[in-house]
RNA sequence: GGGCGGUUAGCUCAGCUGGUAGAGCAUCGGUUUUACACGCCGGGUGUCAGAGGUUCAAACCCUCUACCGCCCA
């Protein structure tokens, strides 16, 4: 017996509680190791424990799972397997930060233990937050295989990953100029450091030439304070204002050294006065300068962005900016200062806190990325991985063809140790999976383990064959590894995406995945980016207790033309949520009308028109969504079912099957399209289409199980079908004259049909119940012409001709006037198309198909308006 | 400085390899017809940013301009 009593109105809040409980509790998201069916695997990069999802996440999430979810009802072996990220410096800046709010302590007064004990229950509390949140969006993800970027397993096959990167040449430890946030207290990569546009000053500075301090050089700076570490000025060689004072030197103000003039080819003459200063210790250009010309590298700014180093006394300790002020002030009373001038510039900022981050030189760790760039780079071009849209990889290959070397130390507590000892000694650096106890080279026991942790985008590059259990040559990695498609947001093409592809060719011996899908970044109503200072972000959760996650899914699904950015409107939200009522009511009516008796095997020789018309528009609709998603055009396909399901199954079949409920063949083709309805919904809204499929049950228990729609050559019948559009054109042509002529809605009238085709009259004679109950006619009589009746009101849609008497002259008059105005505008059209078909080239040079089909237009054009002509004689 | 996008109905956006522009919402008129007022029936709406070019034919291809946005250095 099937469940009958459904509700009027639709309830997400019912529906949407429970079913997730039960799918995951029946394994449904689990996949079977003993299958044979070709695997098909998501691995993602997982959200972060800094805190919990927001909407862009549920994007990003939401799409894979409907790609995964078909693929499952298409009978592959899916997994996707869930994970969160330990997010280093963003989880121990929230810490910290709460440390001090709460207990006002720092994390040196807990010590690394203590704090590190912190970030754990911080983790654990946000984890709990995430996996809740992503249940609530019904994601498929195999919570038995759930990992975390650094559990246990995760830092054991770090290590792994780092000693043999170490052995291989690939890791190295250097001096170089880095990045460093002094209020993150840790070095930065570049891809960290955002560059943004300041205002600021430009301040030229007189440098007294030694030999002659009445005279001087010029140099521009942003930075006046670095002045105090400079060593040299630098000129361009073929710069002829400064020839002569190549090779000579000058006094640096303020600190009493001398420093030299020297000549680099690097140096750009339009820039300020075309002498610059060098200060190689606190600027990535001037490093470079000084390496070249063999220079000393004098500091004077630490890690605090305090002011250190062999410098007059009354700077030191200074902050890098009061300093500034401290500086300018003397320089102006020397008289020093030449002038100033309001200059913009870029300035790299910390992604994560926005100080300004100051080039810094340090011994780090760093990652050689030439060697594993270029494979990753061939990859792409030989299309063993697609982007999609396309358009992202020249964004890929143009990062990966300028990658610089990847530094990979971090003063942080929070993250992936570095497996570094140093021998206290004899200063021997041992790097090892497993913490030694002995030193090799002496074989003293003082032994100390580096102090820094790995970039947490170290352990991102590894996430899709250490999720897997590459590192113990586990089946799971040989069964879905590579897996199938990645999905994530543009800007996570570098931290993640690049890198991923690097290491899982160079470990896991094939690219990582095959296709990426590059989605936009979701928008307020206005377009705008959402943020927490504008207050325009929307929580996820919100939306889905107000209007389901249904709802929220399928707008976002239906808008996500790839690559596109989504605006989300509450409005729009609110239209599929309607959607789902609309999915719910006309499952209403069919489960109402059920009587028991139907099977879903459909005998093709008992069933209507109208069925037959349905099933083969549903055939359609299935193929085209098929097509759209193999193209990974998910948006597509979700308007296809919705305009398939409101405008055609709902409008037109439902109302058709009300003539034919006393047979059981329609009875049955309701069901069975019922059924294939919540199929090709589920990838998109699973709670509602699991809630009504249980009530129209197979022998399956779950949708998921049940197969995806797929081509069914049985339902062709294209006859029928057109018969049908007819149908519906006339119906739509009567109800339109009814209503401009307000003929009230209600009232059943009279209505004459006439049409020149034999076998169109028949089918239409065929279908007239249909037409009766939608036109709301009286009765309806099919004849020759319309000479002898009563005049009036007339439509006219294709072969077919519709006449409603009038009640009234006014309506005579009426009609009269509409049509002429339609006789005028049809022979405005008829002529601007025949000039068209007369002018020079067009019927010479376009393909024969098109001109057909315009003659086509036209010929019809001419006749309608023939037809109206002859109509308005009648009626005048 | 280098690169990539965008500009289409009142709003937010689709529009695949050129063939006389579509959706959702909003709006207007009608309607409580036995699945649904989260509904039903019907209507209006566009110099496809601007200029030039290619073509029989351009929202779509090419060039330039304007404005907006993003990425990289």
């Amino acid at each position: 017996m099937t469940e009958k009593n459904m509700e009027k109105a639709y309830d997400h809040l019912q529906t949407e509680s429970d079913w997730y409980r039960k799918w995951e509790t029946s394994g449904l998201f689990t996949p079977d190791s003993q299958c044979s069916a070709i695997p098909f695997s998501v691995i993602l990069p997982p959200p972060n424990v800094t805190g919990s999802l927001h909407i862009g996440h549920a994007l990003t999430l939401s799409l894979p799972d409907i790609i995964v979810r078909r693929k499952k009802m298409q009978g592959f072996n899916v997994l996707w397997l869930p994970g969160v990220d330990h997010a280093g410096i963003a989880t121990q800046m929230m810490v910290e930060k709460n440390l001090i709010r709460e207990r006002h302590l720092n994390k040196e007064d807990l010590g690394r233990e203590k704090f590190l004990e912190l970030v754990w229950e911080w983790k654990d509390i946000s984890e709990k937050k995430i996996v809740a949140q992503i249940k609530k969006l019904g994601l498929a993800l195999d919570w038995s295989r759930m990992k975390f970027t650094l559990s246990d397993e995760m830092q054991r096959v770090v290590r792994r990953v780092f000693v043999r990167l170490y052995r291989e040449e690939k890791i190295y430890q250097g001096t170089y100029m880095v990045n460093r946030c002094p209020s993150c207290k840790t070095v930065l990569s570049d891809l960290e450091v955002e560059h943004k546009e300041v205002n600021g000053r430009l301040t030229y500075i007189r440098y007294p030439l030694r030999k002659n301090p009445k005279k001087w050089i010029v140099v521009a700076t942003t930075r006046p304070e670095t002045m105090l570490g400079d060593v040299a000025v630098a000129v361009n060689p073929n710069d002829s204002r400064y020839q002569k004072m190549i090779g000579q030197e000058v006094l640096l103000p303020l600190t009493g050294r001398n420093i030299p003039v020297v000549a680099d080819e690097e140096v750009d003459k339009q820039f300020g006065t075309g002498a610059v200063k060098v200060t190689p210790a606190h600027d990535p250009a001037d490093f470079k300068i000084a390496m070249r010309h063999h220079l000393e590298k004098i500091v004077v700014i630490d890690e605090l962005a305090r002011m250190s180093g062999p410098i007059p006394e009354k700077y030191i300790g200074l902050d890098r900016f009061a300093c500034r002020h401290e500086v300018l002030n003397d320089l102006r009373i020397l008289g020093l200062i030449e002038k100033e001038e309001e200059y913009t510039h870029n300035i790299g900022h910390c992604q994560r806190c926005e100080t300004v981050v100051e080039p810094n030189i340090s011994r780090q760790w760093f990652l050689k990325t030439a060697d594993l760039a270029r494979p990753a780079i061939r990859a792409v071009m030989e299309n063993q991985i697609v982007f999609i849209p396309d358009k992202w990889k020249k964004v890929y290959f143009n990062w990966m063809e300028n990658i610089q070397d990847w530094c990979i130390s971090r003063q942080l507590w929070w993250g992936h140790r570095i497996p570094a000892y140093y021998c206290q000694d004899c200063q021997e650096v041992i790097v090892a999976e497993e913490t030694p106890v002995q030193c090799p080279t002496c074989s003293g026991s003082r032994l100390i383990q580096d102090e820094d942790v790995l970039d947490t985008w170290f352990s991102s590059a590894l996430w899709p064959f250490t999720t897997l259990g590459w590192q113990d040559d586990s089946a799971d990695f040989k069964t879905f590894y590579p897996t199938s498609i990645m999905a994530t947001a543009f800007d996570i093409i570098f931290f993640w995406v690049a890198r991923m592809i690097m290491m899982g060719i160079h470990f896991g011996g094939a690219v990582p995945f095959r296709e990426v899908l590059i989605n936009g970044l979701i928008r307020d109503e206005k377009g705008q980016k959402m943020s927490k200072t504008k207050n325009n972000a929307v929580d996820p959760l919100d939306i889905i207790q107000e209007y389901g996650t249904d709802a929220l899914r399928f707008t976002l699904a239906i808008q996500a033309a790839p690559g596109m950015d989504i605006a989300l409107s509450i409005n729009r939200i609110k239209g599929y949520r309607a959607f789902a009522n609309k999915i719910w009511n006309a499952s209403r009516y069919v489960i109402m009308n059920l009587q028991g008796d139907e099977d879903m095997e459909i005998d093709v020789q008992k069933i209507s028109d109208a069925d037959k018309w349905i099933l083969q528009m549903l055939n359609v609709t299935v193929e085209k969504v098929n097509m759209f998603f193999d193209e990974y055009h998910v948006y597509e396909a979700a308007d296809l079912i919705y305009h398939f399901i409101w405008d055609e199954y709902c409008d037109w079949y439902l109302e058709f099957s009300k003539s034919d409920l006393d047979s059981p063949h329609t009875r049955s083709v309701l069901k069975l399209t019922l059924f294939r309805i919540l199929q090709l919904l589920h990838p998109f809204m699973p709670f509602i289409s699991e809630e009504i499929y249980q009530k129209i049950k197979t022998e399956k228990e779950f949708l998921l199980q049940t197969e995806f729609p797929a081509f069914n050559k049985n339902f062709v019948f294209p006859e029928i079908f057109t018969a049908v559009e007819t149908l519906k054109k006339v119906v739509n042509e009567t109800r339109k004259t009814r209503t401009e002529n307000r003929i009230e809605p209600n009232k059943k009238i009279p209505i004459y049909l006439q049409c020149d085709s034999p076998v169109e009259k028949k089918q239409m004679h065929d279908h007239m119940k249909y037409f009766d109950f939608l036109s709301r006619s009286l009765q309806t009589e099919i004849v020759d012409d319309f000479s002898g009746l009563a005049k009036g009101f007339r439509g006219v849609s294709q072969n077919w001709q519709i006449l409603l008497p009038f009640t009234s002259d006014e309506d005579r008059l009426r009609e009269l006037k509409r049509l002429r105005g339609e006789h005028d505008k049809l022979g405005k059209l008829i002529s601007q198309m025949e000039s068209k078909l007369s002018s020079s080239g067009f019927a010479d040079k376009a393909p024969a198909e098109i001109i057909q089909n315009f003659k086509k237009n036209l010929q019809e054009y001419i006749e309608k308006k023939a037809k109206i002509g002859k109509t308005i004689d009648d009626l005048s």
